[in-house]
DNA sequence: TTTTTGAGTGTTAACGTTCACGGCGTGAAT
DNA sequence: ATTCACGCCGTGAACGTTAACACTCAAAAA
């Protein structure tokens, strides 16, 4: 440890970076730097220089000295503006989840986050909050596309300020060049398809069952349910009119299971696909058929839907990694804003498979 | 811009860090750094002091000034110990790939990663790389456990150097305390009886085949096939009669379709599961037998199997992530040696599920 | 002519951490 | 009494980047 001499002290090494740069451009890092921020106050033929100095040596800047600096000063400020969580298992509370441990990665590079919650039911309140965020320049806003004409505000507003947006879980087509994070909920629906047609086959009928809350479809549900057709338009056409769709409000005295009833026959296996992540109550409602051969699909690995996946109740869980949308969300916007060659954030979550089989290897391990 | 004045600068923000550490001790930043490196030097009662002062403001070291300073002297050095990669699209470039993507981040942080390839046939090879390695003070080695003998030497050798081990893909029930980042290969197995066992269902048969090299079944296939027998063991045991196992060497001059006739019959549905990435061997082969009724699920994917999935040819592959893989592998290395309160490296990765329908979802995005 | 401007530069002090070096003391050896 | 050793501690120069500030000339304004 001590016995041999530190070499590296010695012959010290040359420098690498602006000060290289620098050197080789006949200048002082001073106007390096300023070249490479175009800052004025460099003389055309010097700018030119420099740059050809930088473009031979394939300089690239040191992200890492360069956040130690500037974190004391010039923050990166993100706003998240989602909707208040109620449950404490809720799917928002998980993409907070994945958002904060990003925080905690980059805290000590200057970023930091801030919350705002909205009341899903009152645009006004989307608005006001808004309205905070934009008067206290943040750089960027995380948010959701539900109430789309305060979007629609909200992303003009943000244009003209210079505010990055990126949307979790968007469906909506988007307008303009948004950015987003989100899985295709289209596709998804597809793949429930594939998964439900080869359990159930040629033999069997098909239900697509909506759970409705307020009586109005969420725009993920129809979107899944479209997926799920278009795999029988495509695949199986001849099955279509064995595949139903039943629309449930929640908020309805009408018992799940008798509105199910119709459509279990003990003679015929039935497919069942759960646009939502509430699988598990149509779970619980078949246990009222024991003899049926029925097969669930439904979305999300909440406490309940990983019950009855054990259980063999339900046979397949679409996963749509919240925690993981969140943290990237926040990761991607940082990584956007330093490396400004970086792509703007449209990212793709892929469409992950659950069985009973492979549940642990997504429960007894980190996300990131 | 320049309009408003930079607060910023006109309040100085007080000191953070080790500095505001050896403030409020009454100390210097010379005796924090000593404290916090465990260095002698320190008068008992003034380490007490200190120690005192980080547990209560929970003090953390800024990681990223950290790096910035000992970049230019104490590098972490990574060696990479893998097979040679013969094919383009070999397993083991997918691996590298990742390895390079994760050490292209962690550059400007002082990481260097340097590659030895050794000759899987010969292990004398392996041994001779590894003692360059162990001569040439790396700090980690990021290898995989295929030579049973040559392999426990390197981890006793490297225990006595401190030389961190961490093992890619490996099954081999591992000696002692060593590191990996694999795939559970027989849980994989069993998510394909699942599967499979799902579309063929209680009439058909089933069928294992084993693709081996130089006459030897690879350790992998081999749990993999356990796994896949213990789904049937536990689920439908009654099929195991069923169910049976085909090894073919494939420097074998017999054709494949010509081993699988006998499996094959028009009246039944037959599910084929292979334990390796040449699913789309087997698909070629059953090119023959056009009429037939036969379900397929392998591994990893490779362009040949991501072609016949699409042709429908092969209906299950479970993605093992290579890259993920490799950067995991680097990048855990680094957060373990630099926070070192960080777990040991031990990451199972998921058991992914791809079908037609989610391909795209896997193949259009980065992996990271 | 002298002063003033300002565009084009160089200089320097940070950001938080690291570590070699040197400077105090007190106690032991000469 | 003078030296030497050593435990304990502070100082300062880096790492690469940033940005305010200071300086130097020219040309324009007085």
């Amino acid at each position: 440890m001590g016995l041999i001499p530190n070499l590296l002290h010695m012959n010290p090494r040359k420098p690498s970076g602006i000060k290289e740069i620098a050197r080789l451009a006949k200048v002082s890092i001073g106007t390096v730097d300023r070249v490479l921020h175009n800052r004025k106050g460099v003389a055309a033929s010097t700018r030119a220089r420099v740059l050809r100095i930088i473009e031979q040596t394939g300089y690239t800047k040191n992200i890492t000295a360069s956040r130690l600096k500037l974190a004391s000063t010039h923050r990166i400020r993100i706003a998240i503006l989602i909707p208040e969580i109620s449950e404490p298992w809720s799917y928002w509370r998980l993409q907070q989840n994945g958002i904060e441990k990003a925080a905690a990665e980059l805290k000590e590079l200057g970023v930091t986050v801030a919350y705002f919650y909205f009341d899903v039911n009152k645009p006004a309140d989307f608005r006001k909050k808004w309205q905070k965020i934009r008067t206290a320049d943040f750089q960027a806003v995380v948010t959701v596309p539900f109430l789309k004409k305060a979007v629609t505000q909200l992303l003009e507003e943000a244009e003209v300020h210079h505010v990055q947006v990126v949307f979790l879980d968007t469906e909506r087509p988007l307008l303009g060049k948004a950015c987003f994070i989100r899985q295709n909920s289209y596709d998804a629906g597809r793949v429930a398809g594939r998964l439900l047609y080869g359990l159930v086959g040629e033999q069997g009928h098909y239900l697509v069952v909506n759970l409705l809350r307020d009586a109005k479809i969420q725009i993920n549900c129809q979107q899944r349910e479209e997926g799920f057709r278009s795999f029988f338009k495509e695949n199986a056409p001849h099955l279509l009119p064995q595949l139903h769709t039943l629309n449930h409000p929640l908020n309805t005295d009408e018992l799940l299971a008798g509105v199910l009833e119709p459509f279990v026959k003990p003679e015929r296996p039935l497919g069942i696909f759960v646009s939502s992540a509430r699988a598990f109550m149509v779970a619980g409602a078949l246990r009222h058929f024991p003899h049926s051969k029925t097969f669930l699909a439904g979305f999300d690995l909440n406490q309940q839907n990983i019950a009855c996946l054990k259980k063999g109740e339900i046979h397949f869980i679409i996963h749509q990694k919240p925690e993981y949308q969140g943290y990237t969300a926040v990761k991607s916007i940082y990584n956007h804003l330093v490396h400004e060659e970086a792509p703007a954030v449209k990212v793709d979550i892929p469409i992950e498979i659950i069985v009973k089989e492979n549940l642990p290897s997504y429960i007894h391990r980190e996300w990131a």
